[in-house]
This record gives structure tokens, C-alpha cells and sequence, in this order.
DNA sequence: GTTCGTATGGTTGTCGACAACCCACCAGGG
DNA sequence: CCCTGGTGGGTTGTCGACAACCATACGAAC
């Protein structure tokens, strides 16, 4: 009955199913670019090149659609989601909602630990002090920040939510334009210190720096719209400009 | 070529898939109350019993999983979900987050049309007028309502996140204390006011709608949780007081 | 030329079968 | 009595097969 007897602490190891490791892959290879956008994802060929059955692949599609990876036609298949300009500023303005209330909730409530939101500040600072440009290290300590963020708040229903959005994130920061470094840092640390203060301007800092973001991406695209001029917001953002 | 040539204007009739049907099925027994919480959903049983193969019972699993309606365990099965107060309470709190967000974005926005909203109000009222109780169809026109106002932000995401607590919001609804009919009213009544004179203090009014609401349902429970005294916010809402 | 019907290849929807797995039970040894 | 190891029933994980379906191409009739 001694529960604890196993001091060693060990982490659970788990093993992967089968549409787990598909989920992955296909995930990866989406956020990665190596599959192109508005690219059909057939379910058998799919499961031959994996190795694996139909079954993991529709499920590990059904996922991805969830996570807004993939859209999906009723018999007629499943398609990597092609991202707008809109789409991409709706990410951020779904985080928007979603994160500063998250710290309204934190700031409302009764007093937490920051402990671990510090350390993920400072993952984030180191990290970012090695990198000059946007690594997928980068990319981590950032998402990391942000979960815990979201964490503090104790609504695990506000966690799912950001979770959703956590894919769609990595791929828009994958192809983030640089961000000022200077700015990048002191607005995450400028949370974290609002919320040591129990600041009620806390929930503004983080949309802030959130609708900073997406000015940037806006801002990025900004002449692609303008050479298209067509419909504004509709354009797939060009992973090959300038290739071949 | 001529794409309106029918000026009918005609609802799209759609053919329900298997899943779709074993999902409608299952979320409402779930909603009911007629699968008790902490049923295991068996798929073999299920899929007999509904007349389907196993196929279609465990993709609407999944979704359900999605809406928090049901719990899933690996190579264990499926259970429906027991909601804790606390999770009750969180249900209020993520609406809270991603509603006054969504108004948030309104009020900050270009103007936008609230025509549907005002109807969706109307609607409420007139419903609420003909039911002194909560019935199925206030809690429709409810629900609309508040899908309503969130559509009015323009952010799929947001409305995707707001999608995924529906199920749960109308099974809390479905259990729900009395509301003051007058202040229920009036509070949805005063959140499409302050949106017409794009008031800044609109999102504080859904906000503390919201809050109201989760305060109702803790309030009803507290001697319940007064009774076990043990570990709040940790027993199933009771399905069956004073029954049998 | 346009419209309709039809054939056809490829894809998803659905199903049942088998393997892998979890868990409760029981027997045996310390 | 407690712990270990094995066993059996029931459930999920995974797969391939067949049916239903969609999109396109190709004629035929008007």
C-alpha cells in the first residue's frame, strides 16, 4: 500500500498508438510546409507511405481539423486549410479573447504561483538571446509561455481552447517576419510583472502584445494584398516567393 | 451559366451521415440525462443497439469528446463526462473569456448590423413570455442568442470555441436554478443596447451576465456540497434528488 | 451550341474480423 | 496475510473489403 515506494520518480513512458504517431507526422509535415496548402490528403495513399491503415489516418485527419489545420468536404475528402491574411489575424483574435481573459481571471482571482511562468520567461529569454532569428526553439519556449500563461487561469476549458489554436500558431510563426527583439521580450516580461503586481492592466498587456503581433503579420502582406488588389484577405500566404 | 436561375431560394436538404445520426443521438441521451454520468459508452453495444457498425459510434465519441460531454480513456472506453461544480463553474468562465472577447471585438470594430440580434432578443422574450420555466425552447432561443453575438465579432475561431461548450452549456441549462425572469431578460436586453451605442462597458455586461449565471449554480449546490462537506467541487450534479 | 443522360475511375462511408490490450480473478509461494 | 504471476473474458486498436458517392468525360438529342 505504500504508493510511494518507487522513489525514483520516473515519467510515465507511453506508448505511442498508431494514430498518435500519424497525427504527429502529418501535423509536422503541414506546420512544415511539406505538404502544400489546398493539398488533397487522400487516406490510402496516405496510409501506404505511412505504413499503417486507413483507419489512423482518418482519425489523425479528424484531429487536424479541429486544430484548423484541415478542412474537410464530406465525401470528398480532406484538405490542408488554406490560410488568409483573415484567417491568420483571426488567430490572434481568437488568442486575444481567449488569453487576456484568461489573465482577467487570473488577476480577479486569488493570488498563484508564478513560479513556472517565470521560468518560462526566462526559457524564453535564453533561448532567444542564442537565436538571432525565429528557430523552432524560439517557437517553443514562446508557445511554452503562452500555455502556461493560460494555465494559471485554471479553466481547463480556456486551456482546450488555446490548445486548438496551438498548431495554427507554430505554422503563422514559422513564417513571423522578424519581431524587435527588445519589444518581443519586455512585453512578455511586462505580463508577468503586471501580474506580480495583481495589475488590473495585466489582461490589456497581452492583447496588446498579441495585436502587435498580428499587425506585423498584417503588415507583412501588406504589398502582396496590394499587387493582387483583388480581394484583400483571401490570398494564401506564399510559402515559395522567390523559388524556382 | 446562370447560377440563380432558381429564384426559389430553397433550403439545402442534407442527407445525414451514420455518424452524424449516432451523434445527435448520443449528445441528446448525454444532455437528457438518459445515459447517467459515468456510464461507459461501449462501442459494440452502442453500434448494435442503434442498428450501425462500430465505426460510426466511435467517430461520434470522438467528437463528443471534443465538446466535453464525454471522457475518454485509452484502451479503456469512453465515459460520459461527471461534471464537478467546478466544472460547471468553468463551463460560465470560458463563456465568459470567449463572449465578452467577441463583444469586445464588436464594440472595437467597424459598426456592424445587429438586426439578427435584436430578432435573436426579440425571439427570447417572446419565448420566455409563453414558458414561466425553463423549457427546451428557451434554452434554444438562449443559446441562439448568445450564438448570435458571438457570430457578430466575424471570427470563426472564437465561434468554433464558443461551438465547442454549446453541448455542455445546454445540459447546465437543463438544470438550471430559476433565473429572475426580469433580470434575465434585461440583461440580454442591456448587452444589445450598449452595442448599439457602441458602449465600451458592453463587455462587462455579458461578463457579468455570465458570472450571475455560474453564481445561480453554485448557489443551488451549496448544500449539497454543505452535506459532504468533504472535497468541494468534486460531486456530480445530482440527476436524481428526491427521485425513487 | 447547349443540355441532358450515362459511364467510369477514384475517393470516402461503413462494416465486420482479428490482434492487442486492460482488468479482475485466482492460485501459489513467501 | 501479502505479494507475485498466470489466466480468461471483455473491450478497444487496427486493418482491409465492399458499397455509396462524387466528379469528370463523352456522346446523343434537341
Amino acid at each position: 500500500m505504500s504508493p510511494a515506494a518507487d522513489s525514483w520518480r520516473l515519467s510515465s513512458v507511453e506508448r505511442a498508438s498508431m494514430t498518435e504517431q500519424v497525427l504527429r507526422e502529418l501535423r509536422e509535415a503541414i506546420i512544415e510546409g511539406r505538404i502544400a496548402q489546398g493539398e488533397p490528403l487522400r487516406e490510402v495513399s496516405l496510409a501506404t507511405t505511412l505504413g499503417t491503415g486507413r483507419s489512423a489516418v482518418r482519425e489523425a485527419i479528424r484531429q487536424l481539423v479541429q486544430e484548423g489545420l484541415v478542412e474537410y468536404e464530406p465525401h470528398r475528402g480532406a484538405f490542408v486549410r488554406i490560410m488568409s491574411l483573415a484567417d491568420r489575424l483571426d488567430v490572434y483574435a481568437a488568442r486575444e479573447a481567449i488569453e487576456s481573459g484568461a489573465v482577467r481571471r487570473i488577476v480577479a482571482g486569488p493570488p498563484v504561483d508564478l513560479s513556472a511562468l517565470r521560468a518560462a520567461l526566462e526559457e524564453l529569454r535564453d533561448t532567444a538571446r542564442f537565436h538571432d532569428r525565429v528557430t523552432d526553439a524560439v517557437i517553443a519556449a514562446d508557445i511554452r509561455f503562452h500555455e502556461e500563461l493560460v494555465r494559471l487561469a485554471a479553466s481547463p476549458r480556456l486551456e482546450r481552447a488555446q490548445a486548438t489554436l496551438v498548431a495554427e500558431t507554430r505554422m503563422l510563426l514559422r513564417h513571423h517576419p522578424v519581431y524587435p527583439w527588445a519589444t518581443y521580450i519586455s512585453d512578455h516580461a511586462a505580463v508577468v510583472e503586471a501580474l506580480e503586481r495583481r495589475d488590473d492592466n495585466a489582461p490589456e498587456l497581452i492583447a496588446e502584445h498579441l495585436r502587435l503581433s498580428a499587425r506585423l503579420i498584417a503588415g507583412e502582406l501588406e504589398h502582396e494584398a496590394a499587387g493582387e488588389a483583388a480581394r484583400p484577405g483571401d490570398e494564401p500566404f506564399s510559402e515559395e516567393r522567390g523559388r524556382t
